[in-house]
DNA sequence: CGTTTGTCACCCCGCAGC
DNA sequence: GCTGCGGGGTGACAAACG
């Protein structure tokens, strides 16, 4: 107020000067109470935003409520460079955190060009296209493990069936071996081992059948195929040295 | 219960592509 | 000029905290 235009002139007539400045205080008292009304209506109001709506200082008024709104407004100002600088900080991760993302999925030949929904976007396909080939993998080997254990047992069987017969023959070994390798059958093989494989042969397939269907089942549901379940365990990698030390 | 902290939503502005 | 996008400021709000 004190750089008003009008205070040169004011200043010539003393006697009005005191009834001029009183009024234009009233004025801004009315002033700012009409501020404080229209930023309460706001506050009111969702999401109703009055920018930079600096509440001026003043230091004759008679509202309770306008010094208790200008108190907080006073302490808002006060910290709202903070806020301004956690909002920076918080956007800047978020940045951050996108450009990691960034660097995790493929972009494909348009990767310099990007925006924040495409790049979330892309995102999500990755990830659903990652876990639908988890999933085969599980299934896969799971399949291959069904395999192996199917293997184990039939080696055993065959270890068990030939090795009272054929305990003087040096040869005996080598052929067990080939035989868990998958290759094909030995000619001087008996009718009783023919059938046996002949059997497992047609489990074997099954279990390649399971590899394509999408069916979740477990283990053991294969593992009924068998007699010798109680030689069926998990521990595939074991008994398989334990074998190959005898066939050698 | 008041204060602090983190987050969200809104708005404005600048910039680039068309 | 229009439009889309990103960045920044700000108030509101809820949860955490002392």
């Amino acid at each position: 107020m004190s750089s008003c235009p009008f205070n040169d002139v004011f200043n010539s007539k003393d006697s009005h000067m005191e009834q001029i400045n009183t009024f234009l205080k009233n004025v801004q008292v009315l002033l700012e109470a009409a501020r404080f009304l229209e930023s309460a209506d706001r506050k009111d109001g969702k999401c109703e935003h009055g920018y930079a709506s600096t509440f001026p200082s003043n230091q004759n008024t008679n509202y309770q409520r306008q010094r208790k709104f200008r108190n907080k407004k006073f302490s808002s100002n006060h910290n709202r460079s903070t806020h301004n600088e956690l909002e920076k900080n918080r956007r800047a991760h978020l940045r951050l955190c996108l450009e990691r993302l960034k660097a995790l999925i493929p972009l494909g030949p348009d990767c310099n060009r990007h925006t924040t929904l495409g790049l979330l976007n892309k995102a999500k396909a990755h990830i659903k296209k990652l876990e639908e080939a988890d999933r085969k993998s599980q299934y896969q080997l799971e399949s291959l493990e069904r395999e192996q254990r199917h293997l184990q047992r039939q080696l055993e069987l065959l270890r068990g069936g030939s090795g009272a017969a054929a305990q003087g023959s040096p040869g005996e070994g080598e052929r067990i071996r080939m035989d868990s390798v998958g290759s094909t059958l030995c000619s001087d093989r008996s009718d009783s081992d023919q059938e046996e494989i002949e059997v497992d042969v047609e489990s074997t397939e099954f279990s390649h059948g399971e590899l394509d269907s999408v069916s979740t089942a477990s283990t053991s549901d294969l593992d009924d195929h068998s007699s010798l379940q109680s030689m069926a365990s998990d521990e595939g990698y074991s008994s398989c040295s334990v074998k190959l030390a005898f066939s050698s």
